[in-house]
DNA sequence: GTAGGTGCAAATCGTTTGCAGTACA
DNA sequence: TGTACTGCAAACGATTTGCACCTAC
C-alpha cells in the first residue's frame, strides 16, 4: 500500500501545514512516479505545467514531507539526495552504479543487529542507513 | 592492527605515487587521529604547522588514499564526507547525532544478505553502505 | 486579518578544475 | 630531466537564506 496524493495532503493539513497549489503539485509529482526523484527532477517535471513554481519551494516542501516521514530520502553514495513516496514499512535500497536505477527491498529486519550494537556500544540507536550498490540485471546483460 | 604512517607511505610509493612533504603531512594527520576527519578538519589541523598547504592538495591526496583503500570514507547521512585510517577488515559506523562521535564496528557479516539480494533482484552487488545514527553513551548521560 | 508560504536573487558550502610554477624520482 | 604534484583562483552544482509579496485558512 503506497501513500496516495490525497493521503499525504490530509497528513499535511493534520500537522498544521497549509495545502497550497504548489505543494499539491509537488506531492502529485512524487506520487505519480515510481522512481526516486531528486529535487531537480521534480522541478523539471512540474516546471512544464507550472512554470512559476520555484526550486526553493520544492526543497521546502520535500523537507516538510521528509520530516513527517511521508516520503523517504535516499543518499546515493555521492552527492545529491533523492526522494520517493514513503512505504509504510521501512525499506532499503539497491542502486545501480551504471544506470542509476533504484530497487527497494524490505525483506530484512535490522532490529536484532540494532539491539546487539546498542548493548555493545552504549548507543541509543535512532536510525540507520543501509544501501547497496551494484549493477542491475539489464546493465549486466548490456555489458 | 591499524595502518601506520610509514605503511601508508610505502603503499603510496609502491603504487607509483610520489611521496611529497604535503602527502606526508596529510597522512600524518589522519594516522594521528582516532576520529573521522573531514577534508576541512584535516586542512585546519595541518594549516597551523604548514600554512602553505592547500585544501586542493588535501582533496587530491584523500582521493588517492581512498582509491588504494588505505583510508576509509564515511558518508554521514547529510552532506560532507569524512575519512579515517582504514581498518584491514571491512567495518561499519555508528554516528552520534548529538556530538558527532563515530564508533566503528566490524562484528557483522553482511555477505549472506548480499547473496540473497543478488538472487532476488538480479543485481551484481558491488558494495554497500551500512551506518547507524543514535546518541552515544556520554550524550545520553548528559541529557 | 494574519501567520504561514512563495519566488526571486544572492549567499553559502563543499568540491572540482585550469593553469602556471615547482619538485620528487 | 621530465612527469607528476602543488597551489591559487575561479568555476561549479546543490542547497540555503533574506526579503518583499501573496494567499490559504
Amino acid at each position: 500500500m503506497r501513500l496516495t496524493e490525497k493521503g499525504i495532503a490530509a497528513a499535511l493539513k493534520h500537522h498544521g501545514y497549509k495545502l497550497t497549489p504548489q505543494r499539491r503539485v509537488v506531492i502529485g509529482a512524487i506520487t505519480a512516479s515510481p522512481d526516486h526523484l531528486t529535487p531537480a527532477d521534480i522541478y523539471r517535471k512540474v516546471h512544464k505545467e507550472h512554470p512559476n513554481i520555484g526550486l526553493t519551494t520544492i526543497y521546502r516542501t520535500l523537507e516538510i514531507l521528509a520530516s513527517l516521514e511521508l516520503i523517504c530520502e535516499l543518499h546515493a553514495g555521492g552527492s545529491g539526495r533523492s526522494y520517493t513516496i514513503g512505504a509504510p514499512e521501512h525499506h532499503h535500497h539497491i542502486i545501480c552504479s551504471s544506470c542509476g536505477a533504484v530497487v527497494d527491498f524490505s525483506s530484512y529486519d535490522i532490529s536484532p543487529l540494532e539491539a546487539k550494537l546498542s548493548r555493545e556500544t552504549g548507543f541509543e540507536i535512532e536510525g540507520h542507513l543501509l544501501e547497496f550498490t551494484g549493477r542491475c540485471r539489464r546493465c549486466r546483460q548490456n555489458a
